[in-house]
DNA sequence: ATAGATGCAAAGGGTTTGCACTTGA
DNA sequence: TCAAGTGCAAACCCTTTGCATCTAT
């Protein structure tokens, strides 16, 4: 299937638009209907992990890169995932509180652009 | 106006929906363009600060809280302010990428409905 | 009388769904 | 032949916008 491909040839989490654009690069005739449903399996099946971004909309990414977050560069509009975690989960929230989970969305500029710009 | 009540009268953030159900016991008649309107208005004056939760959707709250972050019940399906950040930002990201801001979603079960369990 | 705010309905973007058609076992 | 996957268009939800109406100065 296309879509997977799509998701072994780039590393980043992608939109619904780049699997589109990406995936009519391999199979011409792809259909936003197909990629949506696909998404959908795919997440459903583990082996797509979707994530709603608080300014880039829905991303979708492979599963299995265990703990991490996201990283959005205000350069070149990507998100890149960053490995591990810099919470102290303890502080996080207070008495009574029972924290189950977390998402952190970080924002600035990637090292990629951050070069450029000298 | 109707809508700065509803915030006033509730402290936590509120979604479209819940701005134009409170909003409509202060004005019957009250309108969901008006509403759109007029929370598009106050965030561009800065009395309103607007959120994209990953999961409860598009959420406005006051200005002014200063830096904090949502706690989302799985029981009540509520966003609660946490005051205060557990975040290390030195450690958040790694060497090379310039690290401007974060937003940080918390979930869980708060302390009014984990109470309520027992 | 006039500028601004409102209601209503239409339009817009993103996502899902119904249905007919294609494809491959 | 039949089940599964696809394309297409309509429908759907959330949000914005155009326009006529209302309101308060």
């Amino acid at each position: 299937m296309a879509i997977e491909q799509v998701f072994n040839q780039h590393k980043r989490p992608l939109g619904v638009n780049e699997v589109l654009e990406f995936g009519r690069a391999i199979v011409e005739k792809l259909n936003q209907a197909t990629v949506y449903r696909n998404l959908n399996n795919l997440t459903e099946e583990g082996w797509l992990n979707k994530i709603v971004h608080p300014t880039l909309g829905t991303l979708y990414e492979r599963t299995g890169k265990g703990h991490h977050h996201l990283f959005h560069c205000r350069k070149c509009n990507r998100a890149y995932d960053l490995p591990g975690c810099a919470l102290n989960e303890k502080e996080a929230a207070p008495d009574g509180f029972l924290l189950e989970d977390h998402e952190i969305y970080l924002y600035g500029v990637c090292r990629s652009c951050h070069n450029k710009s000298h």
